[in-house]
This record gives C-alpha cells, structure tokens and sequence, in this order.
DNA sequence: ACCTGAACACCGTTCAAGT
DNA sequence: ACCTGAACACCGTTCAAGT
C-alpha cells in the first residue's frame, strides 16, 4: 500500500535525522550542532529538518527516548543484584550520555515538552530507586527523603567528574540503610 | 589627583552595569538580557559594556562576586547554632538567586573564567560543610563522603522545586550523623 | 507529501572613528 | 580614556514556491 510505504519512509528519515544528530550532539555538544551541521550530515537543505521535527528541542526528545528505550532495557536485563554495583552501573551509563543529560538540564527553560520530559524521567528513575531500597528492607518513612537524595547525589555526579573511588564510596553511601 | 578620580569613576559606572544586569539576569535571565537591553537600562550604546566588561560571561562572574562578599556575610553573622536550621538558611538564600546558580551550571562549558569561579564557590562551600560536620562530631573517614553528597542534594534542590517539608526531611537527613 | 532558496529577526562581539 | 555607529558572522526558524 502507497499509505503504508510513506509512513515507513517518513519514519526512516526521522530515525536518519536522529541517529545523526545523537552523534553530532554527543561529540559537540547541543549548542555546538546547527540546524545546518546536521542537515549536511543528512545531506538535505537545513529547513527539511524541520519538515520532520518541530523543532531543535524536539528532536533532541526524541533523541532521548530512543536513548531511554535502550538503557532501560539493558538495565532489566542486568545480572547482578549488589544494589551498590547496580547504583554503579546506572551512574556509568549516565556518564557515557553526559553530554546528552547536561544538555537537558540547560535547555529545561527553554521547551515545555523537554520539561515533561525530564518530569517522566525523573519519576521513573525515582520509582526504580525506591523499589531497590524497598528490597534492601529500608524503613517507609525513610525511603521518600533517601530517595530524593541519592537522586540529586547521581545528578551531581554526573556534573561533576570525580574519582573511581570516590564514585562508588558515594554510591554505597546512598544505598546504605544506616 | 585626577588619577585616582578616573579610577573612581569607571568602579562606579561598573557598579552601575552590575547592579542593572544582576536585576535584569535575575527577573528576566541571563539568555533573555541581551547585552543591548543592559545598555539601554544604563543609557548607554551596546558596545560601551564592552569597554567595562570583556563580555557577557565576564560581567556575570562580577556580579556573582557581589552576590558572594554578600552573602559570606551574613552567613558568618548567623545566630543559629543548630546546623539543620544553618544549612536551610543556606538553601534559602540560594533559592532566591536560584537563575544565577542555573545559569552558573548552564554556562560552565562556554567560560573558563566562569568554571574557575565555579570551582571556588563549590570548595568554599564545601570547606563550610566540612566544618559544620566536624562540628558535630562526625567520623573523618565519613566525613568527605557525606560532604559530597550533601553539596549535590544542595544543587538538586535548587534545581527542581520541592516543598518546604522534603526541603527540610532532606536538610535534616544531610547533617544526621547516623 | 516532501524539499528548497531566500529571507527574517536577533544575537554577542569587533572595529574604525570620534571626543 | 571613554563612547559610538556601523558592520560582521552566525543562529533557529518561517514562508512562498517548486516537484
């Protein structure tokens, strides 16, 4: 069907956009990545782009839930059960994405729809955090204000680069029912 | 001496500059205070700021400087003893400069002078942290750790708005000893 | 439906010229 | 030393026009 063969087209050029744009974005930075850089990239004139996006907010949405999707999936499918290598490894993937999240946190002002974005994903996160905290046995009455916490703590850890070690004495320190 | 009148003059015509930029940077934002609207508060031509300021950057690190001679001050005048009642004094006072200190964050990868600034403040804090902890009689092999945490959920609370009860449950969890 | 050339409005910053 | 008019290079985005 002509219907069918459109939409898949339309769908494969998006996903060209963004596979493009993740690497610009990733490797220069949100700021340092015109319109223009990346529609040479896709090598279309630089207002196509906007023929498939709204705009350079929302295309860096869809950046990051083709980037969650991904993540996510690898997350559930995680062998170890230690909660503070778990804390790790979450923390490690964050840093590999540093860019991406840095970006997010800049621009929150910025789009409306990157603000939902961060809300969801930041709900998300924080429900993951308390189901480990909830299986280490930690009181209810705690659990809310840790949970704050740590999520913070990640988020300055990823701003902020510091040590292996310190890293995970932090991480450790977050899960720690004490 | 018409040296030191000179002097004179030009401290007092970038205090002028300051002080209208800090109002603007803080009711409108850093972004949206372009350099021509600063002028026109001042009543002078766009390219004037630049013979006070190297750029915008610049300017914004002079006015971060105010604001910290400011606030250090009272800081130490502070009555209180009780460290939870110190550190949400502290989170308040940072709440009402809170588009300084995103704007701070959102600007670190375009300004080495502003990421040197950066650097300092979160030291300073931190070695007023240290102290407050050491204060309480808290074990020194813990002490770094928690120090770290406690400035990233600082910076987290600013970032995302939460009520003034979290607010305080965080506060108080940061300087337990427990 | 998809793509483009040309333009718009705006930005921080620079430079040569004035006093 | 201090200030300005005019320009530069660049940006995201829009619009009318083409196929």
């Amino acid at each position: 069907m002509a219907r069918n063969k459109r939409v898949q087209d339309r769908e494969e050029k998006q996903e060209e956009i963004i596979h493009a744009a993740r690497a610009l974005f990733l490797n220069e930075g949100y700021d340092a990545t015109s319109i223009n850089r990346i529609a040479i990239e896709v090598q279309v004139a630089p207002n196509t782009i906007y023929w498939y996006f709204k705009n350079k907010d929302e295309l860096l949405v869809s950046i990051l839930n083709a980037e969650l999707t991904k993540h996510l999936n690898a997350y559930m499918l995680q062998p170890t059960q230690d909660p503070t290598e778990r804390l790790i490894w979450v923390v490690d993937q964050l840093q590999l994405a540093n860019r991406l999240v840095s970006t997010v946190h800049a621009r929150l002002k910025f789009s409306t729809e990157l603000r939902e974005w961060h809300e969801q994903f930041h709900l998300l996160v924080e429900g993951l955090l308390r189901l480990e905290l909830q299986k280490l046995g930690m009181a209810n009455d705690q659990i809310e204000t840790k949970v704050k916490i740590a999520v913070f703590t990640i988020e300055g850890l990823l701003a902020h680069q510091l040590s292996e070690q310190e890293k995970r004495a932090i991480c450790a320190a977050l899960v720690s029912t004490s």
